[in-house]
RNA sequence: GCGGGCGUGGCGAAAUUGGCAGACGCACUAGACUUAGGAUCUAGCGCCUCACGGCAUGUGGGUUCGAGUCCCUCCGCCCGCACCA
């Protein structure tokens, strides 16, 4: 009997869901490991093969811990707040619950065909109330915390509040300064804002006025929104923010501890960047003001020839002379309005204006002149630099172009030509420079911080990259902020009230005076009185801290119960996308430390080991359509025929296929010295078509014209003809075969609307959900990115059949209780060693290989023994569970497979009886001999050094050092 | 520009600490079986050579008895950040 994986792999799916066969427990003896997937969005195009990848392997890994004996928590849920759901409800009206519920179920579906090991009665939604009450509660947690700098952690906000009123601290308020116990209620709360986790400011946003929202700035890529791409614009708002900065430096210094790898660790090391340096105070000639720079080259302070500000710089204004004013402010307001987007679309354009102020400076008390630059941030340091143009490329170009001196302070250790560009590099010594000339660079930079803190004009100061994280969205499918405001106050809403449900709204648009969503509710007050916050929270809140709900998911009374966070503590293995290292796993281990510090958590990073799957892309197909002749096709271009050189213009339309070959076509274009890939562009637009109408490269014509009808009139020119109207018109020197319309292949992002989505459930249909593990597995490294060719899926389809026919002869299952042979045990124990070694290292591709090299030698060996096959049927169940699980009942077993042991090797099967030795002089092999493998790496040694054999080979000549691999090689000296 | 990673057959790839390079799979070729097939089995499959043998892990060099693996040079590709002072 062929196996039947239809029927089996439903058998079993439905077998685990009823007895819970993969529930973990919050109190076992067992030791616990945690294996966690970055939940998805449920978007509305489902699962692609693509998005499997991830959740197979550590699906493998569970399987394989519960039969190493782990208690193992592995559960789904659902990122189920977010923007496509929004505005498919703006545009349709239906509400984001109702479609995020159903793409909930087809998501549910699909998983289920896989055979996943989650534990479902864990699941969570972050759009359901009894989660996000716990969601809000948090954000209240961190509304009445502040980062205490002395203590290094947070604190609660009353701390403050009582160290303020012991004190009887100071405040600026406006002009005036009053005390703590002077403040009006206001004035506290404004006080307070300054210090809370979660707080209220002004500031300027990326503020996205095609989602009508703001956005963090990991969600804005190259000045455009992450979801969608549009335009993203500096404005100020008020907004609400968390204060991720404050843990910038144990964000960085935690990287250490964690088995995360290097390009996700740098990559979170860049977005924070910290940099080193001095804060250094000018004083601007014959007036009260001081400009603050930040510098990490304090070392070339003698080398500053002028000064920038940043346009938006407060200074400027005030310090600006008469005879410059209206040049700079004109200067500044059109600085001001270019958007980010231009201002980085332009970098290489310089522009500035001088203020006709100039600044002292601190050593040598010379006049430098300060100007307005543009390619100074506002955002970064003080929005103000000292410009060393001899030293740094910037100022370089700066002064090169606003014709200013370049003075040199660092001496380079080779050549270096200061009229083509600076020298930035931090080496070489000092001179030019007072005090600290001769000095290199790395110790100048400390002498000159010592000097200007001694002389009391700057001192040692860092500088983060990282911003505070803004976390109010105008958004209406999201967690409602736990806030009201009481005379203008924002107030924390009580504990007791929570959660505080999203309500329904007319339209999932802003008003008419462009308040956000929320705002349309009607008769919702708190306390039937107070406002309630209208923004909502941002995607990433749900996500922070859903690691913890997981381990006590159905917990009414508390987030998780402090017993089972105890027991789980954190994440052992999480698998997940790298695009998330600048975003969710940067809040995720913000919250975690902040919960922490608070007492509420015992750990300090959320994920021990965390590895980043790469991306399945898809292989689209693509034709070509000749441009302005919009009907007519050309299947692969190809231009050289018959030794002519076809050209693309007029003539076009005319061209024949010989080839099916994209590439080869392109070769053969380039050798006669064409651009094949401009006249391409010139002449053709390429159009991708439906992959399921493509077969080996050839397009169905017709599937093609019925389901593209604005292309059903198309013409499509063939090697040996033309089809039209779905018929055939050959050539006159038409031969066989030359009817065929072939496409040409590009891998690109797996995507709807690429036409080229591979969907899990055909090939779940097709082959079964094993296959489609193992062949997901089979692809290559984890971690690599890699195109979806599903040509390859045979190999492992095959393999599991013949895994199958090992168990069954002639249609029968049949194994035999004989004693299995040393070469049988031999294979098997090999297996179970390499298998184990794959695992515990994920490389789980190394694994499918090795299950088929067993498979193949079992079969040679026509072996059907129990004492083989059994344990086969526990080793591959990790990743073929439904067909191991088969495989175990047909052996007897009662109980399902993963309550099995997993297996130890046994070395003595591994060892040969006897291997001939490659004997080889300086690595060359001249001779082979026998010798026993039993024997040590000395025995071995003296054996080669006394062979009489040997001695005669190499002419009597006594080798004088023998250097032994075992098992693999011996290698003479002479 | 800065940072991280990578470069092995026609393709996906393997080679775990330096030890028989290309396992395993796809594709391809030939054959067997066959009321013909997207089934199964056998053999072949890096390059040059009838062969013996030689040459091969982007390039050039180095360390070593021995290098895909370690060190240096250059070339190429991918990813992240990017006027961050």
């Amino acid at each position: 009997m062929e196996y039947n994986f239809r029927d089996i792999e439903k058998k079993w799916q439905s077998y685990w869901a009823e007895k819970k066969t993969f529930a973990a427990e919050n109190n076992s003896a067992k030791e616990k490991y945690y294996v966690l997937d970055m939940f998805p969005y449920p978007s509305g195009a489902g699962l692609h093969v693509g998005h499997p990848l991830g959740y197979i392997a550590s699906d493998i890994y569970s399987r394989y811990k519960r039969l190493k004996g782990f208690n193992v928590l592995h559960p789904m849920g659902w990122d189920a707040f977010g923007l496509p759901a929004e505005q498919y409800a703006i545009q349709t009206g239906q509400h984001p619950a109702i479609t995020t519920k159903n793409n909930i179920a087809r998501y549910r579906e699909q998983m289920d065909k896989i055979g996943f090991s989650f534990d479902w009665d864990r699941e969570i939604n972050t759009s359901f109330p009894e989660y996000y009450k716990w969601t809000q509660w948090i954000f209240l947690k961190l509304f009445n915390s502040r980062y205490n700098a002395k203590t290094a952690k947070a604190e609660s906000i009353e701390s403050l509040i009582s160290e303020f009123k012991i004190l009887n601290s100071k405040f600026k308020i406006g002009t005036a300064e009053k005390s703590w116990s002077e403040l009006s209620e206001k004035e506290k709360s404004d006080v307070l804002m300054e210090y809370r986790l979660a707080y209220l400011s002004e500031a300027y946003v990326n503020w996205c006025p095609a989602l009508g929202t703001v956005l963090a700035n990991d969600e804005v890529k190259d000045g455009v929104s992450e979801r969608g791409g549009y335009p993203v614009e500096r404005k100020k708002m008020k907004q609400w923010s968390m204060r991720i900065t404050a843990y910038a430096e144990r964000l960085l210094n935690d990287l250490e501890g964690i088995d995360w790898s290097d390009s996700l660790k740098e990559q979170q090391r860049n977005w924070i960047g910290k940099s080193e340096g001095s804060e250094i105070q000018f004083t601007i000639h014959d007036s009260q003001f001081t400009i603050q720079i930040f510098t990490t080259r304090p070392d070339t302070i003698f080398g500053v020839s002028y000064m920038t500000l940043a346009p938006e710089h407060e200074l400027v204004e005030k310090i600006v002379s008469d005879a410059h004013r209206d040049e700079v402010m004109k200067y500044v307001t059109e600085a001001k309005n270019r958007s980010d987007r231009e201002r980085m679309a332009d970098v290489k354009r310089i522009s500035g204006v001088f203020t006709g102020a100039y600044a002292v400076h601190p050593f040598t008390g010379k006049q430098i002149p300060v100007w307005v630059g543009d390619y100074v941030l506002a955002g970064y340091g003080t929005g103000a630099v000292m410009a060393v143009p001899a030293h740094d490329s910037r100022d370089y170009a700066f002064a090169k172009h606003f014709n200013l001196p370049k003075p040199q302070v660092v001496q380079p250790k080779t050549d270096w030509d200061f009229s083509k560009e600076s020298f930035d590099e931090k080496e070489g010594a000092v001179i030019n420079s007072d005090f600290l000339n001769e000095l290199q660079v790395k110790d100048a930079i400390k002498k000159a911080i010592d000097e200007i803190e001694k002389r009391g004009f700057g001192k040692r100061q860092i500088n983060y990259r990282l911003r505070d994280a803004v976390f109010g969205r105008q958004r209406y499918w999201g967690e409602p902020i736990p806030i009201y405001f009481e005379n203008g106050i924002p107030k924390a809403i009580d504990e007791k009230d929570l959660p505080i449900i999203l309500p329904e709204v007319d339209k999932y648009l802003p008003t008419e005076d462009g308040e956000p969503p929320l705002a349309r509710a009607k008769n919702w007050k708190y306390k039937n009185k107070f406002d309630f916050e209208t923004t909502t929270m941002p995607g990433w809140a749900g996500s922070s801290w859903y690691f913890l709900r997981y381990m006590d998911a159905n917990n009414e009374k508390e987030f998780a119960g402090k017993d089972a966070m105890n027991y789980w503590k954190n994440v052992d293995l999480y698998i997940g996308g790298s695009e998330h290292a600048t975003g969710h796993l940067l809040y995720v281990r913000f919250w975690t430390k902040a919960l922490y510090d608070l007492g509420l958590i015992p750990v300090i990073e959320p994920a021990k080991k965390l590895i980043n799957q790469g991306m399945i892309q898809g292989v689209s197909e693509k034709i070509y359509l000749k441009k302005g002749q919009s009907n007519s096709f050309s299947g692969v271009l190809t231009g050289v025929q018959d030794g002519l050189i076809y050209n693309f213009g007029e003539d076009a339309y005319h061209i024949f296929l010989n080839s099916k070959n994209y590439d080869q076509t392109k070769k053969d274009f380039e050798s006669s010295g064409l651009d094949f890939e401009a006249l391409v562009e010139q002449n053709f637009v390429s159009i991708n078509v439906d992959i399921s109408l493509v077969e080996k490269s050839e397009l169905n014509v017709s599937k093609f014209l019925s389901s593209r009808k604005e292309f059903s009139q198309s013409v499509f020119i063939c090697e040996g003809g033309y089809w039209i109207n779905g018929t055939f018109i050959k050539n006159q020197s038409f031969q066989d075969g030359q009817d065929k319309f072939f496409t040409s292949q590009e891998v690109e992002k797996m995507s709807k609307s690429k036409y080229n989505v591979v969907n899990p459930d055909d090939i779940i249909e097709k082959h079964g959900a094993d296959c489609l593990r193992l062949y997901e597995m089979f692809l290559g490294p984890l971690e690599l990115s890699k195109p979806w060719n599903t040509n390859g899926i045979s190999g492992t389809s095959n393999f599991i059949r013949k895994l199958w026919r090992l168990f069954n002869k002639e249609f029968q299952f049949t194994v035999s209780d004989e004693e299995p042979t040393k070469k049988e045990l031999k294979s098997l124990h090999k297996l179970i060693k390499k298998v184990t070694e794959d695992i515990e290292r994920f490389s789980f591709n190394t694994s499918v290989s090795n299950f088929m090299i067993c498979v193949n030698e079992l079969t040679d060996l026509k072996c059907n023994k129990r004492a083989i096959l059994e344990p086969l049927a526990i080793l591959v169940s990790p990743y073929a569970p439904h067909i191991a699980e088969e495989l175990w009942q047909l052996l007897d077993h009662k109980e399902s497979v993963t309550f099995a042991k997993w297996l130890d090797y046994k070395e003595e099967f591994l060892t040969e009886d006897s291997f001939a030795y490659p004997i080889s002089i300086n690595g060359k092999t001249k001779m082979n001999l026998d010798l026993s493998l039993a024997l040590s790496k000395e025995e071995i040694e003296k054996e080669v050094m006394s062979s009489e054999e040997v001695k005669k080979y190499f002419y009597g000549q006594q080798p004088k050092k023998v250097i032994v691999v075992p098992g693999r090689i011996v290698n003479i000296v002479l």
